[in-house]
DNA sequence: TTTAAATTGTACTTAAAGGTACGAAAAGGC
DNA sequence: GCCTTTTCGTACCTTTAAGTACAATTTAAA
């Protein structure tokens, strides 16, 4: 987002940058998931990047278009993963479950926060910049889009009980979401799994067979 | 909480009060539900109820401590009509309509905000102080209680599938929880009621003859 | 070696938050 | 009429937030 697009090898013309988007991105990143974004301040991330206020401003425009860059960042990171679980072409069943395995993964072994920034920040949009809530907007789009895609297609395949597709895609967002705010209230994973697998595997034919 | 419990009709010695404990906690409750928390200021909040400053920390003590007695009168007005629902006598699916029913319910014509203020708040515990992180947690259990004791009388019945009470506790709470945020999003009634139909009228027997 | 271009950080501004010191006001008791 | 008690609000304090003015620095080109 310079102004002269410098690529790897261009030489170019003023003073060398110094500046490290992507650690600024990965320390907002890191502090808005774990202490929530309301919690985190520029300044906050100028001491812990040992960038100056300008540089970041510079760099991104202002905090909503921080929060917006880093949302693009977390994009990459964790939802990106839960859609291509979704694209994959596993049996129904088995992509329910990978989903469960995603969701209640030991977050402390993979070194990252409980919960899910973006359901974060869709529980508290009201407290952001346009740029900010837009791309919450486009992600929660494009997360429903992605779910009714994967159901329509287990439809078609006879694994999907008869309720209508959006307002079933509506239900797996709402446990999605269910899930991470229980990880961020400290409920143990296995239960989260258990109470995941209450409601994701009911809207699976199979499921009525095997007993629930 | 005035230092000296002055009852109605006790006469006292000083100046007599002229605030209204109940207008500011009326006010502050929804201005908190419709902005949310984050975005309403002590401030704000004496602006709107033309009460100074200090009345206001006089008789709440700090922000943490009006936040507290805000959750106390939301109890009443929301959570409360919940729980009643829940230790009602009627049979299991009539509580789970009534739950649906109650969740789902026009706010413009009750001229309430959309959504749940626990909710809101509780996605939010990281802004909050001791107090209010308090009366949240407190909520949280005497809700899931009343879920756990309902679900295990419905188990009595017959009425509910063999899912452990504190799972399929949480799991309603998840879809409580859903429902709210799906109305702050805009999602219509019509259809976050349906999202529910397809949650909670699954763990009850009779849902699955009927077709699910 | 000068010039132009680009990036840097110090030091600042403004606004708004939570919170309080303190004297004026309004009542009953003496 | 004066004292005590209680409540009142003006005017302040401190901190911290987002955001910026500006001069110094570092490079390639002339």
């Amino acid at each position: 987002m310079g102004t002269k697009m410098r690529k790897n090898a261009t030489p170019a013309r003023g003073r060398p940058k110094r500046l490290d988007r992507d650690q600024i991105l990965q320390a907002a990143l890191m502090e808005y998931w774990s202490k929530g974004p309301a919690n985190v301040s520029i300044n906050d991330i100028c001491i812990l990047t040992r960038v100056s206020k300008p540089g970041v401003y510079r760099e991104f425009g202002s905090d909503d278009g921080l929060k917006r860059s880093v949302l693009d960042a977390y994009h990459s990171l964790a939802i990106q993963p839960l859609l291509d679980i979704l694209e994959g072409r596993q049996s129904t069943i088995d992509t329910v479950n990978a989903l469960i395995g995603f969701m209640t993964q030991d977050r402390k072994t993979l070194g990252i926060p409980n919960g899910c920034l973006f359901v974060m920040m869709r529980a508290q949009f009201q407290q952001f910049g346009p740029y900010t809530c837009e791309k919450l907007i486009e992600f929660r789009h494009a997360l429903l889009n992605a779910y009714e895609v994967w159901i329509d297609r287990s439809k078609v395949r006879g694994d999907f009980a008869d309720v209508a597709t959006d307002i079933a895609a509506l239900f797996f967002d709402a446990q999605h979401g269910g899930a991470m705010r229980m990880q961020r209230e400290g409920v143990p994973n296995d239960t989260i799994a258990r109470v995941l697998g209450t409601g994701l595997r009911m809207p699976i034919s199979n499921a009525n067979i095997i007993g629930f």
